[in-house]
DNA sequence: TTCTATACGTACCGTACGGTAACATCGTCA
DNA sequence: TGACGATGTTACCGTACGGTACGTATAGAA
């Protein structure tokens, strides 16, 4: 955030070696580590060596490594979200062929060498406790993003939207998972044509 | 194993303060930590205690914590194989039908508020390295499994049994993230009916 | 009894972890 | 200039981790 001044300079611009503040070069290292690595596989060490600054720096931002998780995933959610809503509300009169764009925008991300699917899901993975704060994040995340397929599934004309958005939650969450598991000729290679199978039957079903 | 003796005493059965022995005491005790807490998240000190030996124990029957982990998952998969196996030749002439048994009997695990998704897939999250033991036995077992949906889809009549597999491996992913990810009225609700949906598309679609 | 093999426990090691105290440095603005 | 706030540096703490050296108890064989 820049600061406000009565001339109105620009004084984040004007600050020498300092590109960026510490905390957000901490949020963009973290960010890196925690979703390539794991969140429990990286140490705070190797988070602010690679940031360039020093532990006091990040426990200077943060409180401790799980409030930085947490922010990480929050972070993640955000643009998650962010992103899903600008591609559906791009052409709100077809959010059939809006889906079907945010499908083939992931499946690109998918077919990367080193993908790792959801962030959030992988965090719910490695903290199964339901009170720690990266937890509270996955699953905060997950129920935002569940509203969102409910809310498409009824723009696209299903009677019951709460039924198809989880059956393609669950062909999401699929991909998440079988896109990391499997190398070569993944199964997220049926995805689009599965999710309009779905899409097709519960359209057709409860008219 | 039995060691022979030449009389051919029942030697194993004849110990006498042992239940059993150390090394299956920590196999039993690390399933249970690993499913549930998560392989990074458990260390020795809690899977010996718990199963009421010590560590030197642990390191006689294993190399390391990595090939206990790796143990713990070739288990795991060779059990769900061995059950998915009984389940469908139990009646070979409806795959159909015993496969949709296979999806009830999951749906009772999933429903259980301890459920924690597949110790195979979590295992994957937690390690992303591929030269990691636990990470080679995981990827294993969804190869061998992929293999099994394959094969059932074929039995089932689809004219391409791979992409109907690998559509319900999507589907069943999605059940091992969703159901410990949400808490109340989970996603799971569907897996029945969008499988279905999904086997219909497979089998009219290329006849 | 004595020997030997197997199974197990006590006590310990080095290291890496998350986190902190104390102080130095730099740019900004009154 | 001088005060201030943010950042960086160095050194450190307590703990938990994976892993091991070494001694001990038991049971069968001779």
């Amino acid at each position: 955030m820049s600061r406000k001044t009565a001339a109105g300079k620009k004084i984040v611009a004007n600050r020498r070696h300092a590109p960026k503040r510490a905390g957000e070069r901490i949020r963009e290292s973290a960010r890196d580590l925690f979703y390539k690595r794991g969140i429990r596989a990286v140490g705070v060490d190797e988070i602010v060596t690679r940031a360039g600054v020093t532990k006091p720096s990040l426990y200077r931002s943060f409180s401790s490594k799980d409030a930085l998780a947490a922010d990480y995933l929050r972070h993640l959610g955000d643009e998650g979200l962010a992103h899903f809503d600008a591609l559906l509300s791009a052409d709100p009169t077809n959010p059939r062929a809006q889906f079907r764009a945010w499908l083939a925008d992931l499946l690109q991300n998918a077919a990367r060498p080193d993908y790792r699917g959801c962030g959030a899901t992988n965090a719910a993975v490695e903290y199964p406790d339901l009170g720690h704060p990266a937890r509270k994040a996955a699953t905060a995340i997950k129920r935002r993003f569940r509203g969102r397929l409910k809310q498409l599934s009824k723009a696209m004309g299903a009677s019951q939207p709460g039924k198809l958005g989880d059956a393609l939650l669950l062909l999401l969450e699929g991909v998440y998972a079988s896109a990391q598991l499997f190398n070569d000729n993944r199964p997220t290679r049926v995805l689009v044509e599965a999710a309009d199978a779905l899409i097709d039957h519960y359209l057709t079903r409860d008219r």
